[in-house]
DNA sequence: TGTTAGTTCGCAAGACTTGCAAACTAGGTG
DNA sequence: CACCTAGTTTGCAAGTCTTGCGAACTAACA
């Protein structure tokens, strides 16, 4: 994702508003590896200016992906999570904690699709799923709750 | 996933009974290829069995994945899909029509997550999007509404 | 045939998002 | 610098998908 002064002049170029509450989302996403889902976003906006709504943040959020300026990933835990790398990568995601985490991958563009014929590819994505280091280390910190498809699971932190 | 035969003696071992409803899940997902939703299922089911509850069918599909019958995928589009095929296999999906393939992907095993740092990888999943050779073609057949995030899509349908 | 643990079913409720309408404001204008 | 207006923000209701719950029901076994 751009930086928030780039964004700022991009939203113009949209015919878009530079307002409070879109700048502070914007700085709040900025180098974020933290892969939030709205309401994470919401809670961490609401400390710096109570009052913002979460329909604010959703409607940005949306925004930001239209532009091209975020990725919505959907891992099918219930929520949206937001990825400002849009960058070219894939995610590992760990069981136990629930973190995820960006990842590269080689090679990933030689995938080809074997069983469909005549289909062409626009986009391929990879997804780990695994145990992360920290929680591979049968020591510190408590493996909360195995992540499932619950909904509202812990917030998951990406821990490196 | 096995044929309904097993499924019937699989259920028995795990201390649960064989009703007509579920024999009739059975069948519906037996060779279905068409990664159907739960409510979609929940269509077949009523047409065969007047009075069906939907609570049913998602607490078979629930079972059946529990047991490792059937694979649930979530491709963030709002419900989720089901999967009777459990082989190691990965899925192709059309940006037109929504119809999803299973496919098979060489090398896989080989993928390495770079960027995480002893991160055990349990299992890699694949997605291709793209267009596939029906819609690819410009001719026949409606291209139906392109496929968003949106709620109840059309029911997509498994073309070779 | 009787017993009972396991099921089905319908409805309410919960989680995540979005539609809507009223009140508000960023940004350009004179 | 006051004024205007298109674009925004908000809160709430509503929609979609899925699950919890309790009452009525039934497969499976003695």
């Amino acid at each position: 994702m751009n930086s928030p002064s780039v964004l700022a002049a991009t939203y113009r170029a949209h015919g878009r508003k530079l307002t409070p509450q879109r700048q502070l989302i914007f700085s709040l996403l900025h180098d974020n590896t933290s892969h939030p889902t709205a309401e994470t976003l919401f809670a961490t906006a609401s400390a710096k200016m109570p009052g913002i709504s979460l329909r604010t943040v959703y409607q940005t959020l949306n925004e930001l992906a239209e532009m091209g300026e975020l990725q919505a990933i959907d891992l099918g835990e219930g929520a949206t999570r937001f990825d400002p790398n849009v960058d070219d990568h894939h995610h590992a995601i760990c069981n136990v904690c629930g973190a995820i985490s960006d990842v590269h991958v080689d090679r990933v563009s030689s995938l080809r699709p074997k069983g469909v014929d005549g289909f062409s590819v626009d986009d391929v994505g990879v997804v780990f799923r695994g145990i992360c280091a920290a929680c591979e280390a049968p020591s510190k910190r408590s493996p909360s709750p195995s992540v499932k498809k619950s909904k509202s699971a812990s917030t998951p932190t990406t821990k490196h």
